[in-house]
DNA sequence: ATTATCTATAGATCTATAGATAATGC
DNA sequence: ATTATCTATAGATCTATAGATAATGC
């Protein structure tokens, strides 16, 4: 499903390529140094040595660098789930999520909320419009549907609806971990999302 | 807490609050007309009947607006949540968040990313700089931590991030439903986001 | 000769601020 | 006279695009 040909490439295409990676690198840099909203295209264009026009020849805005940026994670992501067995318990999709998102998102704890907000909006348009590539989301999604025919999960929510349930509560324990001092490993923290996704918040003698 | 102290408004002061407000409210009807990414501060200005400078005295950009309108809805989260007497069940917190919530977001569907984004951006902040306003995340903090005192909740896990947890989850339902065509109430989407948050998405006999 | 890649630049919009106007308190 | 509110505008930055350069295929 993931359409790398590897048909040769012209000197033209190879550099274009190469002048677009020059440019997408610089900008990480800069959004890491200087802040997404705060920076200006020119410091990207100029750290990457083009023009500016050049940077909006590959991108159209900054916003299109961090969805790049969140697809080439995201697709970590999606190959650890992937990489399971298709009867493979809910318990091993949760705990491989939790550990392809720990290692991602460590890298990057800066960008974290900007990649954040394109993850938002990518989400939201994709919602309105109906188109669904494939990623995180439909991977999620895929393995719920057939835990919950296998009698795993609740049936009563739609998988789509779960999935969302558990993206948005581990962005929201990464973010909290990112921010805090405490010296818990991230994977941890967000196992412990995972358990909680799975068993709830209540106690089990409360009920 | 809330210091509405209720001093004589000089006509000055007065004339103010007005502008500010009649400034406020062309903001959010050009956000929910244009978008707010895609407007411009000059038809908001024009609608407002002021000069855009107007508008920079009163708001710095149109975050600053979109953070006040966040401000008033959740002000209705708190209220709600407040008025629960001190011992209530951790369902009933949930309950009446899931109620209020409901009715303050199907105001604006047209809004809810934008708003969700500066959520966003303001809740880390304050996670970074560890000011603790008063808000929704707060007051549902000090709820968990005193169901926690009296075993409902799980202990082991800090209120904030059950709060953090709680809360992203709501918004990822409530976003869903705003983009889905289901005829569902966005109150029992969100109920279901309550129990799910509290019992956990698998089935009590598979464990 | 045609097309893809990149640059230079015009026009649009935003941000910062000096100055005008109107209210206030002495 | 001083200060708060608002306007007008200069300068910064972004977005759109015409034109220059270099690679491609005939």
């Amino acid at each position: 499903m993931s359409g790398s040909q590897d048909k040769p490439l012209t000197a033209r295409e190879q550099q274009r390529l190469e002048t677009r990676r020059k440019v997408y690198e610089a900008a990480v840099d800069v959004f890491k140094r200087d802040g997404v909203q705060e920076c200006r295209i020119e410091d990207i264009a100029t750290l990457a040595g083009v023009s500016r026009g050049t940077f909006y020849f590959h991108f159209p805005t900054k916003d299109a660098v961090l969805l790049e940026f969140l697809g080439e994670s995201e697709s970590d992501f999606v190959d650890a789930v992937d990489s399971l067995p298709g009867d493979a318990p809910i318990e091993d999709v949760v705990g491989v999520t939790a550990v392809a998102m720990a290692r991602s998102w460590s890298q990057a704890p800066d960008l974290f909320v900007e990649v954040g907000v394109v993850a938002l909006r990518r989400t939201a348009e994709s919602l309105a419009s109906r188109e669904d590539a494939y990623g995180i989301r439909e991977a999620l999604a895929r393995r719920f549907t057939a835990a919950a025919a296998r009698g795993q999960l609740l049936p009563q929510v739609p998988p789509q609806s779960l999935a969302d349930f558990f993206l948005a509560s581990f962005f929201a324990v990464a973010m909290g971990w990112t921010r805090s001092d405490a010296d818990m490993p991230l994977e941890a923290a967000l196992q412990g999302a995972g358990f909680l996704f799975l068993n709830g918040a209540r106690m089990p003698d409360a009920e």
